[in-house]
DNA sequence: GTTAGCACTCGACGGGAGAGAGTGCTAATC
DNA sequence: GATTAGCACTCTCTCCCGTCGAGTGCTAAC
């Protein structure tokens, strides 16, 4: 047995896994030899597919009916077969614009992006937004509140902005307050959440002696924030898009991929594994949740001030349209990518 | 035609809903006569359960099939004939422990509160966060982030924090903002964002005229953030609870229902409507949303500082156990009223 | 007013027939 | 040796039909 497709081979593969793509019923022998001008016979086709079969780029769902890609078969399309795409000019607009936001904070522009590639892809769109973590701190400032309370506000210098309410003693001036601040902000600049371990605390805390108690207080509660779930905070969006493909008629099936979307930790995590590079494909078996075996993921990380800051991708059935979504992930982080070029 | 239920009829209707309720089938004469003991004979409860059905509190999904509560028949027994349930020692200290979060913020408390209600309800859990518009303004605090960028924190009465980040003219140096900071906090505290109309703003226009350019500003930013999104967010949780009711087994119907969850200017609206005190039901067609059809709404307004402020609710299959649902959110509500008493 | 009896209706289930799509194999052809 | 036509075969899908069971409505008796 051969392990390389001839040629002739790599053509019906593609023009099985095209026709599946777009009509999602199994593709037969005689709707290639029709629909695509091959010049051999169905009878041919037919044993080239027997080929194709055995080597485990198709399956057959059940004898007499025409072969639908493998998992195996769809990696080889779309690593080696599928042509990639240009996003139409008209669309390439419709993203920009609905990137626009007046205030062009991040939290905004990730949430307009979740809606467009959403609706134009047709699938479910996730996106990790900046984990606070693993952002370097730019600003930390505290503010009165009421007597014994006092707000954090960190920013981050991907943009993220965290506020936290934390207990103070009641002696600590509004004076103290902004020194402290001061003080944190020109000590931790450009550290992260995690630069924070044990260590640098007890340097810290020499450091501020004459704060000590409410100081201590203070960083733990940054620490805090570390492990919070304000980081690696996930937005979804078009989830009912799903319910529409075929594939997911069994309300069962359904019900494993919709619940994905509510298991946000679950999510971040899988998107966190992306590449820092380009668009990464995980497809069907190759997803780690197993809910997703069904489901390939198209994802891609986005960069704010140059550093890879949250990844986005679309959720979609194993036989989704992977050029036209690629094409669509790469662009929207592209203009995210510009966008935040410099985060304020 | 009477127009009264007399006490049989009464206890019938009751019977039949109870039982349907726990079973999801259609309920016939024998059915009753054998589970409750009425001490009357299934042919009695048919003449009865016709009469039912000519008043409209019945219905029969087809001819030889049992009967189900119609949306007037749910009413009556909300209204009348349901008995209130005391919750469960054990899931009111589940309640109780969910609700406590380490950092008592009102947005932490309030995903866990989606999470424990549709936990507990198999339900799909909605809660509206309070409104900044709505809140009162507490604090108002700018900082400086890069020249020419400065940080909108507002603290509102209700214990929610916004923050915009704006632009600023890159002459206005740190001690401005705090001045204006100040003088804005001073100026406004206790009133809300909708008070900003522009009359108020020219006033306070005249009053800073030094900084007249950089305040305008400022002020239009705030009154932007009255529009946007920030304000009403939903917090939705447990859509997939709904995917298991057998009702929502047709893949149409569950998608008309989870796709609400995706629109949440829609939700915010119609938990928006509840009444300031006690827990509303909306049942079926009562509800605004031609999606909800088949759902009913049992909802209740929370109060943060001893004013209304947001809204949590239940959606689930017009079947649901309304009894246990409403002591659910009863209970959740008054739990985050104690809570947020004072909300800092 | 209540109940027993009974004919009737309707959906669910299962088996069987027929259509349609597609295959694999064989033998003929290029 | 590769390609193709022909053909028998397999499998699903759909429709039809009969049966079963649940439940009803009506009537007549209590």
């Amino acid at each position: 047995m051969k392990h390389t497709l001839d040629e002739r081979k790599q053509t019906i593969l593609l023009a099985i896994t095209r026709d599946y793509i777009s009509t999602a019923d199994p593709v037969g022998s005689r709707t290639i030899a029709r629909r695509y001008e091959l010049g051999i016979s169905p009878a041919t086709i037919r044993n080239e597919m027997a080929d194709l079969e055995e080597m485990g780029y198709l399956e057959q769902p059940h004898t007499s009916a025409g072969r639908i890609p493998s998992q195996k078969g769809y990696r080889f399309y779309v690593d080696r077969l599928m042509e990639h795409e240009r996003l139409a000019e008209g669309e390439q607009t419709a993203i920009r614009e609905a990137l626009e936001v007046k205030a062009r904070e991040i939290e905004q522009v990730i949430h307009q992006a979740v809606r467009i590639i959403s609706d134009l892809t047709s699938c479910a769109a996730v996106v990790l937004l900046p984990e606070i973590s693993r952002g370097r701190i730019h600003t930390l400032r505290l503010l009165p509140v009421e007597p014994g309370r006092a707000l954090l506000v960190m920013i981050s210098s991907s943009g993220m902005i965290t506020n936290r309410i934390l207990p103070i003693p009641s002696q600590v001036s509004e004076n103290d307050l902004q020194w402290i601040s001061g003080y944190l902000t020109e000590r931790l600049k450009g550290l992260t959440l995690l630069d924070l371990d044990e260590h640098l605390i007890t340097a810290i805390l020499e450091e501020l002696r004459g704060y000590s108690a409410f100081s201590r207080q203070l960083l733990e509660a940054l620490v805090r924030s570390v492990q919070q779930a304000d980081g690696g905070k996930v937005i979804t969006g078009g989830a009912t898009n799903i319910l529409s493909q075929p594939e997911f008629r069994d309300i069962e099936k359904a019900r494993d991929v919709i619940s994905i979307f509510e298991r946000s930790h679950d999510l971040s995590q899988l998107l966190f594994a992306s590449r820092p590079l380009g668009v990464k494909i995980t497809i069907g078996n190759e997803n780690v949740l197993a809910e997703l075996r069904a489901c390939s993921l198209v994802s891609a990380v986005y960069f704010v001030g140059g550093l890879p800051s949250g990844a986005l991708g679309v959720v979609g059935p194993t036989r989704m349209n992977y050029a036209r979504v690629i094409s669509i992930v790469e662009y929207v982080a592209r203009m995210i990518n510009d966008c935040f070029d410099d985060p304020f």
